[in-house]
DNA sequence: GTTCAATCAATCGTCTGCGATTCAATCGCG
DNA sequence: CGCGATTGAATCGCAGACGATTGATTGAAC
């Protein structure tokens, strides 16, 4: 009948909305993760700053802030839980009072070895090719980029 | 020195993770939708219901999340903040009193108006060419349904 | 028709997630 | 040195998000 069917005529329609699709698709990681994740006790968020450390020891909250995107709002909780598991330690910088460093403890550490059993299993819930997958994670980290770097209203004002 | 750079060889590397991408993708957008929806009175959320409510009146909660991919324990608080505000009302089928219908209010259609200025806004924050933008969403959405079908250990157990 | 099972929404507890604020430590400038 | 500005983490209040449970209604089987 028409040139465009009825549903992509309404420009709010839900499912053609790419946030979205990011959305509920993390969602969906969410609970996939979740089923993972509950034979090491730990959440999806934790274990997604346990990585991080994995990769690097030794972080203060703002290096983990800027590498996870998140406030010390929702660090600092996260990081107390993990701590009173006794996953991970605080301590200030002695150097820089201000600052505090977040260290693996020896359990922390060991966790890594259960961890590594995840990634394939998320591999294989997701269906995708290596090569599909390394795509999307890197369209999407584009994406994420973009983004953290829009100003609504660029251009109409002086940088400050 | 290594065929594989000292990242990409360690199995834990969030930047490698899809996951995470999504996960990280979709605080990006939910930060430039606030900045977006404030004027509107609005979170993420809410408007993202809205948009279903918008696409089709009076749906049950059950119907809304579905669409969304919601449980009733979000829903419900959501949904009831919404009505608070006086842009939607909820009232139990007459049919079947079990369910609670969901409909707009006038003050609630009305503010369709306004929303619909949000979507090029977000494109451009996006920066993605349509063609682009569409691919990603359908991508995603495809992941996402992957994700939601999978079953731990399917394969090993019967159906029933 | 009665009873037992299934369905639907709501409630509760817990864990994110963020903006705004606070507090201490440090920096920088005169 | 000294003081105001900046930085870094923590705190608070609020809004999702979900699993588990509850309560009410409906459906189904006998």
């Amino acid at each position: 009948m028409a040139k465009q069917s009825r549903k992509s005529a309404n420009p709010l329609n839900l499912d053609s909305f790419l946030c979205f699709a990011v959305y509920s698709a993390g969602h969906a990681f969410n609970r996939v993760y979740k089923a993972l994740l509950d034979e090491l006790g730990l959440t999806y968020p934790q274990y997604l700053l346990l990585v991080a450390l994995w990769e690097q020891d030794d972080q203060t909250v703002g290096m983990l802030g800027e590498k996870l995107f998140l406030e010390s709002s929702t660090l600092t909780p996260l990081i107390k839980r993990l701590e009173s598991m006794g996953l991970l330690a605080r301590s200030r910088d002695p150097l820089d009072e201000r600052q505090v460093r977040v260290r693996l403890t020896a359990r922390g550490r060991a966790l890594r070895e259960k961890a590594l059993e995840i990634p394939p299993c998320v591999l294989a819930a997701s269906g995708l090719k290596p090569e599909d997958l390394r795509r999307l994670t890197s369209e999407l980290a584009a994406l994420r980029s973009v983004l953290e770097n829009y100003k609504p209203d660029a251009g109409r004002r002086p940088e400050r």
